[in-house]
DNA sequence: CCTACCGATCGGTAGG
DNA sequence: CCTACCGATCGGTAGG
């Protein structure tokens, strides 16, 4: 019997199913049915491309983070190392505060990751990555001689927290302007290590 | 009819046996009978006091972080606003570093809070009072002479939201010393308004 | 023995 | 503050 369709693109399929209904209902409130239902199968079919529940919500995970993947690439763009991580703090922020309902399930995601062995190595993975990036480009900035020299795994750890954790003040508190943050965060992470 | 017990007291006797059930089993993986008979009260009983799940979440939360609020006085009495602030947090960090499952409890409580607007207003609560400690500090610092005058507020938020965001890291990257994070957050958030 | 599924139903639980 | 009980639903699995 011949696949009709490749595994990889049923897969996406069904993370896009699975992600519209988490953003409209919540992920407790979805049951594996409606997803399948959603993706046009049946709910023993979606069995048959997830092991369970929890690995749709990392797969949905995934394929909501990748924008930040593309955010990092055009970053890498720009002028300057520090325009480009200015351009990547400024867009990162922005992505999230304009789909508040994404980031409400990213912190689920980071909830259950964390309060569930088995999936903490997705987080991990995830976070290694966007700290990666940091170091990088603080490592080039370094050797451009456009920063001095300094912990810059510690600087990248720091401000990818800071930036995670302005997200949720941010979604509600209206009195907080992207352009505030964003020079805030020039202030506190770059201007300091600037030759 | 007499109540055997003050509201407040049953209260705070049920958000006590609800913690101690969501820090076992998880939130969604806890029923409200299960709460109920830790407590010792029928689940009948139980939703006297509380009218959902969701408001028990909440209280438990309040209640779980009522610690910081002890970290926040003992700060008062450092020798200087630099110690209270660097006090804080250092004893912050340990202190949700040290209750890994609390930690994760927080992130789904601020999850649920951030998909639920009957929610908001708590976790806005929650957050306000944070960030209202910092301001105080940092204008008391510019009034002692100790700190330089800046934008007060916004690095009240930058800071609180970078300490929110590291927790999340600490706790499965065990490379992340505490006394490094510490002193990483002095040379960001400290030294640069320094006199 | 493998793949890509399906209709039907299980044992157990939820908040109210 | 309880017993009794509801309408509905869940994630996951069976055989084919």
């Amino acid at each position: 019997m011949v696949p009709r369709k490749p595994r990889e693109e049923r897969i996406n399929e069904i993370t896009q199913a699975a992600i519209d209904v988490f953003l409209e209902k919540g992920y407790e409130n979805t049951t594996m049915d409606t997803i399948a239902k959603k993706a046009g199968i049946s709910k023993g079919g979606l069995y048959h491309y997830f092991p369970s529940k929890d690995m749709v919500l990392v797969s949905a995970n995934e394929k909501i983070s990748e924008k930040v993947g593309e955010i990092m690439e055009s970053a890498g763009c720009c002028s300057s190392v520090r325009e480009g991580i200015l351009y990547y703090i400024e867009n990162y922020i922005r992505y999230w505060l304009e789909h508040p309902k994404e980031t409400a399930f990213l912190f689920l995601s980071i909830a259950k990751m964390l309060e569930n062995p088995e999936l903490l190595k997705y987080y991990q993975q995830y976070t290694s990555d966007y700290v990666a990036f940091f170091e990088g480009a603080f490592n080039l900035g370094i050797q451009l001689g456009e920063f001095k020299p300094h912990n810059v795994k510690a600087s990248a750890i720091t401000l990818m927290a800071a930036l995670d954790g302005v997200l949720s003040y941010m979604i509600f508190d209206e009195e907080l302007v992207l352009e505030e943050v964003v020079k805030q965060f020039e202030e506190k992470f770059i201007t300091p290590i600037e030759v």
